[in-house]
DNA sequence: AAGTAGTTTGGAATTGTTCTAAACTATTGA
DNA sequence: TCAATAGTTTAGAACAATTCCAAACTACTT
């Protein structure tokens, strides 16, 4: 096993006080070495699969909860019992391509929600989630 | 039975082309008078027992689905497996209460999204949805 | 090396929703 | 007014995503 491939996401657990097991290095490489991704936990258990990581579903899914829970995801949620955890945590939004289901990115980074009133009193804003629908190709209405 | 209590929301069911059943028209004034408000499938079910409109969940599905279409609800997505159906269909937007799951409309008239980037060629925005999550009440972190 | 606290697991349970096929009902037109 | 028919409702089964459970396992301490 090559330790020197999971140093990066060694060292991201361990900073979240994530014990740093087999199962969630390997999903955490799944999941950050390479660019920004969007998954579900079906599609990341596939992947997993596919790549020879043998995992439970129920696992695939407390891992994502625990890195959402430690900042390292967002989860999205789209559509009745689909969520999607998306590796960018920053501050940003979402185009939803209703065909598909798909998620992605805005990649403008100008947008901004205006105008919006103060929060009830005794409750603090924890983020602001845009999501903008998007149908079909020109055609179809 | 009391025809001119139905005549409003018999008439918008008319407008939609929707045949006036005892059941829609009983789930139409439930949802249509009065103020604006947001219901799931389950609480209008419940609601309409109460009321004593004999219904079954899956015709309460079929309803919203219908009304939804024809743009007389709008429905929101907020979390895992919960979708409320809002008889606000203007173009307006979100507080969530992830506490409680609530969800109640933004007063304010002002909200606005800007730098928005084109919409992929081929698509057309469908609809702009911001929900803005509200935590706890200032104490819990 | 042993203890323990945290983790993983398969499978069952739960939840919200959709499907199905049979019974029912509003509408149309004779 | 009645029958035909097209649309609607229903209970219950099926489904899909997710959570729960209790037993087996494993990383970390000492």
């Amino acid at each position: 096993m090559e330790t020197r491939r999971y140093a990066r996401v060694l060292a991201r657990l361990r900073s979240v006080g994530l014990r740093p097991t087999r199962q969630r290095l390997a999903l955490a490489r799944l999941l950050f070495d390479g660019g920004n991704r969007h998954v579900t936990a079906e599609q990341l258990h596939s992947e997993a699969l596919e790549a020879n990581i043998r995992v439970s579903l129920a696992t695939i899914y407390n891992t994502l909860h625990q890195f959402t829970r430690a900042g390292l995801l967002r989860e999205v949620v789209v559509d009745h019992g689909r969520a999607y955890f998306d590796t960018n945590t920053k501050e940003h939004h979402h185009f939803l391509f209703e065909d598909s289901g798909r998620l992605q990115d805005i990649p403008s980074k100008g947008v901004t929600v205006t105008g919006l009133p103060a929060a009830p009193s005794g409750t603090t804003v924890s983020r602001i989630e845009v999501i903008i629908r998007l149908r079909g190709h020109g055609s179809s209405q």
